[in-house]
DNA sequence: CAATATTACTTGCAAACGCAAGTAACTTCA
DNA sequence: TGAAGTTACTTGCGTTTGCAAGTAATATTG
């Protein structure tokens, strides 16, 4: 009737939840949660970023991400401050603590991908990683798209 | 310094998080929530279950679940029962209704899957299950082996 | 250039979460 | 066989979450 095994969001939500479980766990020794981490690696990928930009690039809802930046401001991983142009806009970036902190568990982090893939060829991991950037492009199309 | 492009936990939780989103607000019309719809598909694709089996299979935690099945029951789309043996073990199985809504939603569910795959042929979809599941498993050995 | 609309966040509120600490039903083992 | 585990959940409690509604700054338009 509906085999789960090979329905891909179910697949898919799994392994995302195995790797944010365990990882999660790991990375609480450094006193960082895991949106924390996703907010850390995204302003260490991108630099500093407006609050709306670093919500598209964590997949975490604004409200959510307002709160939570707020938070990390308090303890000193980031600051966050109005921007220059638009007064509007929230501008985030790491302090030299949060970008060191940032830096330890980049290593963690590359070590349980290195984990997460064994017994995967460099070209199969290639392949996977194009073709989950595949369908996440695949449903940004589709969804400002609801009933009107 | 940290691509997070080609870091495989962020590509898997991003395509995760917009499957979540996109069909979390697609199937609420039909009054379900998607973890509702996750303890759903589970039951309808494995039948009845002891609650712990049902965390495993959906990855959710054992007391958001307790809880989970709870409102579903009072609800009416499952039954809880103390199991026949062991009278510690409560076995979750799907009503007729149920398993009615739950088979509405799996057109629904499989459409966005569709949707998902576009652009993708049906031997990298598979390549893409197969090392999903890889991943999964990987992650699952390491699992129960923290500090002792 | 003043309404009006839109954008970029923030906040109120009720619901959901997860850890830790129960409780009750088996198992083990001396 | 009965005391000491272990397993299978449940519940208390503080935190986090997401939607909806609010606020303030900027854009648009007649």
């Amino acid at each position: 009737m509906f085999d789960l095994g090979q329905y891909l969001p179910y697949l898919i939500n799994r392994a995302g939840a195995r790797l944010a479980v365990a990882f999660g766990q790991e990375i609480r020794r450094h006193g960082v949660t895991l949106q924390e981490w996703r907010v850390m690696a995204a302003l260490a990928a991108h630099g500093a970023q407006r609050l709306s930009d670093l919500a598209a690039l964590t997949s975490i809802e604004l409200s959510t991400l307002s709160r939570l930046i707020g938070r990390m401001a308090r303890s000193g991983l980031l600051t966050r401050s109005r921007a220059e142009g638009d007064r509007r806009e929230i501008a985030v970036r790491l302090t030299a603590r949060g970008t060191g902190l940032t830096r330890t568990i980049i290593t963690t982090a590359k070590r349980y991908e290195r984990l997460s893939l064994r017994g995967i060829s460099k070209s199969e991991e290639d392949q996977l990683k194009r073709l989950l950037v595949r369908v996440y492009g695949n449903l940004g199309t589709l969804e400002p798209a609801p009933q009107r």
